[in-house]
DNA sequence: CCGATATTTCTATAACTATCGAATTATAGA
DNA sequence: TCTATAATTCGATAGTTATAGAAATATCGG
């Protein structure tokens, strides 16, 4: 991951009602919310909703898929791993520590 | 942690320079770097500098201790760490998954 | 105290971002 | 096709953030 894509994805995240969207969206899990039920929940006007959506979806942080007249935004947790390890990369001068930052839906886990 | 201080530090890291800068403090551990050598490093003029090292100190993310002429500023660990818990909090709708996110420097370490 | 070094604060300007109503596009059912 | 529902795009406005030179502050060595 670069540092490109990172600033995105940190940008997109730095704002309330996408931070709170995105928390919804990781808490939900793969069977994701559509917009309409994030604005309602999150009390903010659909246009707004949109545009918010937009950015995080841009960022590559979630996925959107059509389900009837209903679209439906999931988290990728892949995205958000990337940006944690990017963080973490090479942590506390090379001493090595508990950095292991990883969050996947079942679909994604390797059988251990 | 609250919504509040998280987006403080998301805001704060979504910028190149300030991204650049807290990675390198990140991988230098508690030792630190003085803002000089930081402005040197990602050649950003140190009033600009100064100005990005004063939102990552405000967003909680660095400490800064003066050093006779210097002012020497370390990444403060538990700041990056709450903020990833944030993150993938109650992640993937229940599911058990592996979001340990933890990064401390030695001094802060429990003994196991 | 003086000169050099390290950093910050001030100031102005340019660029970006959020907001939300109105208009538009897409889907579904009768 | 007509109507209702779900969501997005458009457009104007208000607010925020980045930039960097110049001036100010703090520290050190002699």
């Amino acid at each position: 991951m670069e540092a490109d894509s990172v600033i995105r994805a940190l940008s997109a995240l730095a704002q309330e009602h996408r931070l709170a969207a995105y928390r919804l969206l990781v808490q939900a899990g793969e069977g994701g919310i559509p917009a309409g039920a994030l604005a309602e929940q999150l009390d903010v006007p659909p246009s707004s909703m949109s545009f918010h959506l937009a950015q995080l979806a841009n960022a590559g942080l979630v996925t959107q898929r059509r389900e009837s007249r209903s679209i439906i935004y999931s988290a990728d947790y892949a995205a958000m791993n990337g940006v944690m390890g990017y963080l973490t990369e090479n942590c506390c001068g090379g001493v090595p520590c508990g950095d292991s930052t990883a969050c996947l839906p079942d679909s994604q886990r390797k059988s251990a």
